[in-house]
DNA sequence: CCAACAGTTGACGTTTACGTAAACGTACAT
DNA sequence: ATGTACGTTTACGTAAACGTCAACTGTTGG
């Protein structure tokens, strides 16, 4: 029997809060089994909830990682799902790897701006002396 | 004299609607100077749109892309001021570096996908001959 | 038994980042 | 002088991603 967790074990293993899982079924991510009313989210509902906080912090669409987490499981597509699934990859690609670049710019320019800091730092202490 | 842009042609080079502009304006973001009632860019506010959407790109908020913009220049601020602007260039960095990193296996996880979808598109024609 | 606590379903509230429409000024080509 | 093309302000509208009640249920320790 593969593991099981409860709402309150994805919110705090994740640090979402418990709102934010029954709004993520809510829209077709993740999908707990009930026992009565209540959730039981299996391993395969933590790994998509772990793939769609990784595109939250990409700055991702909930809509975004949804086409993203079913991009998975191409095993009931047709020939044409399957085209537009790989052109959409190949975007999302794209899209990434833009992304790196203005990633690395970024770092680039934070570490100017803690350098100027740094300097501005030691010529600073005059003015208090 | 440096190079002035109107609004229009901020708005065209870096594909964002003059509404667009106009709002960072009113958020502290742009400084664009008036002649008469119209806009004047500067190349500063130029480059500060450049970052900003390069920070709206990386999934940052308007507020985090601001403050960003204002560690590039620390000439007028106090020692105080400096380390806190540090602290945060420092933390800023780490959230990037995660991002780097979500940002790689994301792109993993894509091949792989398209791998499934390619392996998928080639088994798939049989179902239609 | 019963209080306390975790879970549930609505439903309305909130923030961010603009979109969109109204109502107006200015300039220039026809 | 008129249209039309661009600019302005003011203000209300909207979509996404939750937050925050309210009102209720199920269950577990004392």
């Amino acid at each position: 029997m593969t593991k099981r967790f409860t709402i309150r074990q994805l919110a705090d293993e994740f640090d979402v809060t418990t709102r934010t899982l029954r709004f993520y079924e809510e829209r077709g991510l993740l999908n707990p089994t009930r026992v009565n009313t209540t959730r039981s989210y299996s391993s395969a509902d933590r790994t998509r909830l772990r793939l769609i906080l990784r595109g939250r912090r990409l700055g991702l669409s909930l809509e975004e990682s949804s086409a993203i987490v079913l991009m998975y499981d191409p095993t009931s597509a047709n020939t044409d799902q399957l085209n537009t699934l790989i052109a959409k990859i190949r975007e999302k690609r794209a899209q990434l790897l833009q992304q790196q670049n203005d990633l690395e710019l970024m770092l680039l320019d934070l570490n100017d701006a803690e350098e100027r800091c740094l300097d501005a730092l030691s010529a600073e202490p005059a003015h208090q002396a």
